[in-house]
DNA sequence: ATATTTTTTTAGATTTGTCTAAATTTTAAT
DNA sequence: ATTAAAATTTAGACAAATCTAAAAAAATAT
């Protein structure tokens, strides 16, 4: 079965709120997607007939096991072609959200096998994320926030899960990127804020806020 | 600005047909984009309004200079993502065509640029089609079909126009695709038909009429 | 427990792109 | 020059996806 862009980007909304909430409501996803309250009702009446969703007037709703496969597969198109433009073409990582979100929607199946195995069958798109595999399984990645890790340990940037461009922003300040080797060089009690060396600059101080947003792996 | 994919294919497909008659009709249109003669009409006037075609009642029409210029750009994309997709993908050259139809309208200009860099600015698509520059200007390719090759000659495949499915299981049977190298042995007078040697195959005659459809140009 | 606020849904309208059927214009045929 | 045929346009309808405004239900506050 084939569904339209419109209903791929609701699929695709809903399972990234149900990452924070299990059962999601009509106002988040509205604002999810910058639409009105009134069409995602609209929509979800159809979802539901199409047995994507489960859905109960006044209650909230969630992705059944097949809306479930399918927003999968449209993360696995995304971040497939996130890798493609960073790696292939050069972009920087902050730049190709919007791209991804057209391409995504390209239908062949051929296309995205040959995409994958062409990029080496890539783990991470360029944020850090999982891609999941060709059966929908995504690996599951210990994601450890910079205020979690204990000093001196030698960690690698993952992921960053704001990424608003103030967020982006900051980081390009701090020359902190997915694959950046950091070392937290001491914690402050007092305001939760971590002092980090990147390699090559002098160390620095940055808020709880921030580091509670970058997650690392040990290398 | 930007186009909808369905105001793209419209104005793609008009470029199409002044490729054979300066003005097209609204049967041919409605016949190219497998549609219908009042669906024409009714675009055609949003097209009129949107100043990209010259149009007047029951008198056909023609894309006008900034008409042309879109369409050349979409032309552009196309036929670079084609390349892609064979090139670097490995797709048959003749598996294309629809899924580039659909990555052509992925909007963003700076995407098209990293990726004509990325492939090294090829000058034509898999099926020998000149691919237009940054400007919209098509390189002249010299077009000489097998019919006009005077024997003996070394040619190589350049491009089919003829495109339709039954032509290129033809070919396959042939060994011929484009960039295949081909000898012309003997012209039939009687019938026009055509005696060529592809390299590593035994001669074999075509008719006139597959002849016509295959150009080439001098290795 | 009732009233107020917030959230969600319904009803009805709008836009885009399409269609069918009927009307109009052009072209071709005698 | 009429008439018949073909091509084109108009009129009106429809589906998808959206919206606004009003109604209904649920959550909350007193």
């Amino acid at each position: 079965m084939n569904y339209s862009v419109s209903e791929e980007n609701y699929i695709k909304s809903i399972y990234h709120l149900q990452q924070q909430t299990a059962t999601v409501t009509t106002n988040s996803l509205a604002n999810e997607l910058r639409t009105k309250p009134a069409s995602v009702t609209d929509m979800l009446k159809k979802l539901q007939t199409k047995q994507l969703v489960e859905y109960e007037k006044y209650r909230g709703f969630k992705l059944n096991a097949n809306g479930n496969k399918i927003a999968i597969n449209i993360i696995r198109r995304h971040r497939l072609w996130e890798f493609f433009l960073v790696n292939k073409l050069g972009f920087e990582w902050d730049k190709v959200h919007e791209i991804a979100e057209e391409l995504e929607h390209v239908s062949s199946a051929e296309l995205i096998k040959r995409l994958d195995s062409f990029l080496n069958f890539p783990q991470t798109d360029p944020h850090g994320d999982p891609i999941p595999d060709t059966n929908g399984k995504i690996a599951f990645i210990k994601q450890l926030s910079l205020v979690e890790i204990t000093v001196k340990k030698n960690v690698v940037v993952s992921s960053v899960s704001n990424q608003s461009p103030e967020m982006l922003e900051m980081l390009k300040h701090y020359h902190i990127g997915i694959g950046t080797s950091i070392k937290v060089t001491r914690h402050f009690t007092f305001d939760g804020s971590v002092e980090i060396k990147v390699s090559q600059h002098p160390s620095c101080i940055i808020s709880e806020q921030v580091a509670k947003n970058i997650f690392v792996h040990h290398d």
